[in-house]
DNA sequence: ATGTCATTTCGACGCGCGTCGAAATAATTC
DNA sequence: GAATTATTTCGACGCGCGTCGAAATGACAT
């Protein structure tokens, strides 16, 4: 059928805007909530400068993306957390990735052990830290979402976030975001972002380059184990229970 | 690109099916859960049968659908609830419809007013009811989820529901549904199905054949009045606040 | 057995769209 | 002003795929 019912909403021209395996090579890209410039887009794409151009533009007037001009740079970023839910969705059932060389096999690893996620920590470290986080009665599980307790309101602030903050914002102060690598929930939200930030800050993590994954420094296995208990080795995690 | 990078989950099949104005079609109408043959399916996508055959094999092939054999009928669903959350993703950004008819005009507010999602009541009605459920203390929208409260354990029980069993399931108790006609949250989840069904007993709703829009009848008018102080006249709802 | 109905298979048509080369535009640098 | 870099526009090519007609398969009824 050419013509849509029009008692419901165009979900193909949604779902055909992500459908093209550029087009989603780009959507991927912008997952961590980062900005990047059309080139950069169109060399992680595999795609020629043009052709991404186009691919863009398309994303851009379908409200996918949002764009940030910068002199000759134009920054492309993933429209709102909508869309970032929409991926992360999407990311879930999708068929996994397919290993083909050994540098993919590395390259995978290393994304499937950390990474971000429209600014929270993804990946097996960010499955663990939330674990972790959990096991020491800072958060629980209440039906579909996670809940800050007595115990963690104090020791998050105690770690340097400012919870009151968090929560005059908009966005949701945790956020559970279902993990394509783990196939278990993670946390996010503001307060994710914050303790990823906040990670960040103290150095024990540190981003790959061209990359949306994540390396664990020296001092952040250190800290690992002194803070929640996680022993680490090289791209393993091993928690007490 | 031709080869996809191998490193990221494969969007872009999930998203080609859904990408297809057919295949949407046939998505959108099995969005509230429920089977539906593929002649039925047909039907509604408005394309021949060999062609929807074609479609259907291709979305169950792609886990998008699961399929039940009954005699010479073939009778389709949505595979699991994670591609339910796909759907209700995608309608949340999808461009809303556009009317083209004054029959389409009516279809489109009877499916705004009132519709099931996957087992559980959404529209115009289904946020009026989950905004007056919490209105009267019977559940608390916490971070990004709702919870039953002590005064809601009660009155859901008195309703019909047995909460203890709808916590044993695996699925979650409660669950944020954004509604797409309102652009608001509304209950899902086994609480939310639970509270559908109940509306279905009694006989203050009941559905709108060969549609999932939902319509209240008159014993419903009453009992949202009197159970939720909801004043519903012809389409439009009023709350006392 | 025969006819009907639901669904699938096969084959062929045609168009939409992703692709890149070439060139234009625009911002930055020297 | 000239050279370099980032991005866009235009044009043309080619293939993938959604479409349906025709026919086959399979299940049910009488």
């Amino acid at each position: 059928m050419r013509i849509q019912n029009a008692t419901d909403p165009d979900l193909a021209a949604v779902a055909a805007l992500i459908g093209d395996p550029s087009r989603a090579a780009i959507m991927v890209a912008l997952m961590d909530g980062r900005a990047l410039p059309a080139g950069e887009l169109a060399r992680r794409a595999g795609i020629s400068p043009q052709t991404a151009s186009a691919h863009l533009d398309r994303l851009f007037r379908g409200k996918l993306l949002a764009v940030e001009v910068q002199g000759r740079h134009h920054y492309f970023r993933l429209h709102d957390e909508r869309v970032a839910r929409l991926v992360e969705a999407m990311a879930a059932i999708a068929p996994p990735p397919t290993v083909r060389t050994p540098a993919q096999r590395d390259a995978a690893r290393t994304l499937r052990f950390a990474r971000t996620c429209y600014g929270h920590l993804a990946g097996a470290l960010g499955v663990a830290l939330t674990g972790a986080i959990r096991e020491r009665g800072y958060l629980n599980e209440a039906d579909a979402a996670f809940v800050v307790t007595a115990a963690g309101d104090r020791w998050f602030r105690n770690f340097g976030i400012d919870l009151d903050a968090l929560r005059g914002q908009r966005r949701p102060l945790t956020r559970r975001c279902l993990d394509w690598s783990e196939r278990r929930h993670h946390l996010a939200g503001a307060l994710g972002v914050a303790i990823a930030s906040r990670c960040f800050d103290n150095g024990w993590i540190a981003r790959v380059r061209d990359s949306r994954a994540v390396r664990l420094t020296d001092r952040g296995r250190e800290a690992m184990r002194r803070e929640f208990a996680l022993k680490i080795d090289n791209l393993s995690i091993s928690s007490p229970n």
